[in-house]
RNA sequence: GGGAGCUUAGCUCAGUUGGUUCAGAGCAUCUGCCUUACAAGCAGAGGGUCACAGGUUCGAAUCCUGUAGCUCCCA
């Protein structure tokens, strides 16, 4: 317990913070085993192992804090278990470019050698983010860290993969994929970007076979995909064709002969209703392909150069030939015009470069039975999103879902466990040996072949093949499903996310579970907003807009910056953020330091009775108090994080500083009574606990200057505060006395009466009232009041002040002004009748009577008898004020 | 092109099954205060045709229809 010299006026976190940080991991406090309580559980969404802390992150794992915290606080046994995952392509990616900047080409090394350097490059770099987020205060059990490829995690996956082959759910397919000619890699439809470009539409017209000066005119975007054309197709209606039925047709430049077919997916409207056919760079083309068994040129290599198939400019990049072709074709009469056109164009969500949709070997997953009971748990709230608006898209999207291309063409990740034999056929297994075996079984021993003459496959597993097993593999539930972890912490609780990855990973992760556990992984879901600037772009790298997190820490302390993030995030819905916020944040804590500091500079007096206006104030304030925590349970029971701060922030602002400890702060110099103090210290505890998950550092720090704590007491595990018995009714009783203070301070500032100098009060209930003095000493102090009567008449010379049907007068040095006051209280007389007007047209409305309920009659006519009321005190003050004036 | 959602104060948002005294909060703004916890503060004030137009109803920010604008998802 400190003295209150030992308090700065202004509070400083960085005395603090570390302090606290370094105290609970010493004590272990964050680490949970599975005992006899109540399991609470949140898995961490892996942060990206290339990751630095974004301010994303820090609103992601703020609102995960807050949840566990108070988990812990309410006596559950609490875990939040935190990990990264390997992100194949950006780390791979990051490697490459680290490896170019010390001289060595990716090419040049064999797979063991990259991932050598790979994992030597996470070792050194990887989880920085981690380390980040103890900064921020995250209560995570460290212990636990996980990382998608360490080895629990990359034999799940491996072992998944192969289950699921088994079950006939993985399959290999010829597909048209999205290639990053960059990346060199097929990424999902998910991870590409559709963008609206301005571009070109070319005319091009074709000759037809065996004519001299017959031509066909097509449309294109993509001039350079001419060289790979095995059709042209029309509709099979269109009149402006019907003569070239049987025809074929010449595709420039390479002279090759293709047939002129007929199909109703043309749209006669577009262009000029005739489409050149490639199947190998368009899925539509793919799929009219197929129909017709077109041939299949693919004329690009992987880098999105020209092949030897296209014959000509091969080995130049495809965006130098669309410039070559059209001034080829330009000059050789096939190009009717050009206009200018708009279109989306796909590009890679990694490294930015437009995608080329290319026929490639991929390994799929079936999602069609994966995805039903996926759907139902969602539907039917046993995963309950929050917001549920949600789940509208979440159907959506399920009830669309297409196949998963779950391969990757990189390294860096789980290499796909598939052997291929010398006669190309494929052998899923765990290893070499078992592969070889398997093979043999396969060909009944008619084997010309060893163990080391299997190629395994060259690919890797999408990442997100990883993270969907995450809730499970965490607890290392795939290998060991009957482990002590799984079955004391699975199904998890809460998942924190953003919505953007609501079918990547939160769908997923449905899937995932009820196929290996055949439950939900979690029971509720919060999607957080988009962080953006103030003017509302999302904040990136590129713009710049984003703020250091960790700076800001440091300059703010790590509380003002949850503080600030949460007031302004409903869930769901983006978040505007602007540093104000963390000043509003830090102005916070500095005003709960204050409290302490004034708390703490009162001086006891043993011998002093708790005084009557204490004792009500105290009441006053349990009441409150107690209103505030069922709030509070209601607002986060419905996971409203942002409006359950806001009504925390208030109960201490204005409730506890500006009312309670206003109303029993002894007179300067004076001491107080034991009883208050030791009732306002308990206040005290309860704010700070009900706070503490929301800004941990400040609180920890309060709690230990409130009073004497053995060494190694925490506010970690007190208990969370529950509303206790208390008088209701002294919150409306007190709401009168309010109003009746801000109306004598208002008084005083209109007649510029200082606070120093005190006056007198008379009391006036009308209206059959019978006078409540619970307060009056309370007022008296808050008003400097040196004395209040109650009476019957008007005293003389005294200014009215009316609050309801009461009124209070105040006596006056100089004269009163009767002609003001009766102007202002013509004007309130006008008010009150204009309102008992619309109160008596709606009670003489015989069709709201006998519509509307019983009890909103009933506050109509107690709306009635109210105005009545004040309208007769008013003109009662009326009458004597123009008396007054002869 | 298909689907979902949004539009309330300068900004960010609440507003329960339609119903208390002209619609609430925080921030921002303005006015007055260096009052002995806090100027990172205190005491006050102003600010809204609830996007627009119809309709249902005794009564609409709330329900229905249409219009405009914005956002997201899918193709």
């Amino acid at each position: 317990m400190s003295k209150p010299a030992d308090l700065p006026s202004r509070y400083d976190p960085s005395l603090t913070e570390d302090k606290w940080y370094d105290f609970w991991i010493k004590n272990g406090f964050f680490r949970s085993v599975p005992d006899h309580r109540e399991p609470y559980c949140i898995v961490i969404p892996p942060p990206n192992v290339t990751g630095v802390l974004h301010m994303g992150h820090m609103l992601n794992n703020t609102i995960q804090d807050i949840l566990v915290r108070r988990a812990r606080m309410q006596g559950k046994n609490a875990l939040w278990v935190p990990g990264t995952d390997h992100a194949s392509i950006a780390t791979e990616a990051k490697v490459v470019a680290k490896l170019k900047d010390d001289g060595i080409e990716k090419a040049t090394l064999t797979r063991d050698q990259f991932l050598a350097h790979a994992w030597e490059w996470k070792e050194k770099h990887g989880g920085i983010i981690l380390y980040q987020l103890r900064k921020l205060g995250a209560s995570c059990d460290w212990e636990r860290t996980c990382f998608t490829m360490d080895e629990p995690r990359y034999e799940s996956v491996i072992d998944v993969f192969i289950d699921l082959f088994r079950k006939g759910m993985i399959y290999r397919g010829v597909r048209m994929v999205n290639w990053d000619p960059q990346a060199l890699t097929a990424l999902s439809d998910e991870e590409v970007n559709y963008k609206e470009i301005q571009s070109k539409l070319y005319y091009v017209r074709y000759r037809i076979e065996g004519t001299e000066d017959e031509w066909i005119t097509i449309a294109t975007t993509r001039p350079e995909t001419i060289l790979g054309d095995t059709a042209v197709c029309v509709h099979p209606a269109d009149e402006r064709y019907l003569s070239m039925k049987g025809k074929r047709v010449i595709i420039p430049l390479v002279n090759r002969s293709v047939p002129l077919i007929f199909d109703e997916y043309v749209d006669r409207e577009f262009g000029t209703g005739a489409l050149k056919i490639t199947p190998a760079h368009d899925i539509n083309d793919y799929n009219i392909g197929l129909k017709y068994h077109l041939e299949s040129i693919d004329i690009f290599n992987p880098d999105g150069a020209l092949s030897e198939k296209a014959i000509l400019y091969v080995g130049e990049d495809r965006f130098v030939v669309r410039e070559k072709i059209t001034e080829d074709l330009k000059t050789r009469g096939h190009i009717v015009k050009i206009e200018d056109y708009t279109n989306k164009v796909g590009y890679s969500e990694r490294t930015d470069v437009v995608i080329e949709p290319r026929i490639s070997m991929q390994w799929f997953l079936r999602m069609d039975k994966l995805s039903a009971p996926a759907l139902d748990a969602v539907m039917t709230d046993q995963v309950k999103f929050h917001p549920a608006k949600y789940k509208n898209m979440y159907r959506h999207w399920m009830e669309n879902v297409k196949d998963w291309c779950i391969s990757r063409q990189l390294w860096w990740g789980h290499r796909i466990p598939a052997w291929y034999t010398p006669d190309g056929e494929v052998v899923v297994a765990r290893t070499r040996e078992e592969a070889f075996r398997m093979a043999s079984e396969q060909l009944a021993g008619k084997v010309n072949f060893s163990a080391d003459d299997l190629k395994q496959d060259e690919d890797v597993l999408d990442t997100w093949f990883s993270s969907w097993l995450w809730p499970v593999s965490v607890f290392d539930g795939i290998r060991q499903p009957d482990n002590p972890d799984i079955r004391y912490y699975y199904p998890t609780n809460d998942l924190v996310t953003a919505p953007e990855i609501i079918f990547f990973w939160v769908a997923r992760m449905i899937m995932a579970g009820q196929e290996y556990r055949q439950e939900i992984p979690f029971h509720n879901v919060y999607f957080t907003g988009i962080v953006r600037d103030k003017v509302g772009r999302k904040m990136s790298k590129s713009l710049g807009n984003s703020p250091d997190p960790i700076e800001m820490m440091n300059r703010n302390g790590a509380d003002a910056v949850r503080l600030g993030m949460l007031l302004c995030s409903p869930a769901g819905n983006d978040l505007l953020f602007d540093e104000t916020l963390v000043e509003q944040g830090r102005n916070f804590c500095n005003k709960i330091w204050n409290a302490l500091r004034l708390v703490k500079s009162w001086q006891v007096e043993q011998s002093l009775q708790q005084p009557h206006y204490c004792a009500v104030s105290v009441e006053w304030f349990r009441a409150v108090l107690s209103k505030s925590l069922m709030d509070l349970e209601d607002r986060l029971a419905r996971y409203r994080l942002s409006e359950a701060l806001m009504s925390a922030y208030k109960l201490v602002w204005d409730d506890f500083c500006s009312w309670y400890l206003e109303m029993i702060k002894p007179d300067y110099g004076k001491p107080v009574d034991a009883q208050t103090l030791d009732q306002t210290i308990s206040f005290f505890e309860q704010l700070v606990k009900l706070f503490h998950p929301f800004i941990p550092f400040i609180t920890e720090e309060i709690w230990h200057h409130l009073r004497e704590r053995e060494t190694g007491e925490t506010i970690m595990f007190q208990p969370y505060p529950a509303n206790e018995a208390s008088k209701q009714e002294m919150i409306s009783q007190f709401e009168f006395v309010e109003q009746v203070i801000m109306a004598i301070r208002n008084f005083r500032k209109q007649k510029n009466i200082p606070q120093k100098q005190s006056i007198s009060l008379f009391i006036r209930k009308n209206n059959n009232e019978k006078p409540d003095t619970t307060f009056d000493e309370v007022a008296a102090r808050l008003c400097n009041l040196e004395q209040i009567s109650y009476t019957t008449q008007k005293p003389e010379n005294t200014a009215v002040i009316l609050v309801g049907t009461t009124e209070f007068y105040i006596p006056l040095e100089e004269k009163v002004d009767a002609t003001t006051e009766i102007a202002k209280l013509e004007d309130e007389l006008k008010y009150q009748r204009g309102f008992l007007e619309t109160v008596r047209k709606k009670l003489s409305n015989e069709r709201f009577v006998n519509n509307a309920s019983p009890q909103i009659v009933e506050n109509e006519r107690k709306k009635e008898s109210d105005a009545l009321a004040r309208i007769k005190v008013i003109e009662a003050q009326l009458e004597e004020l123009r008396k007054m004036m002869g």
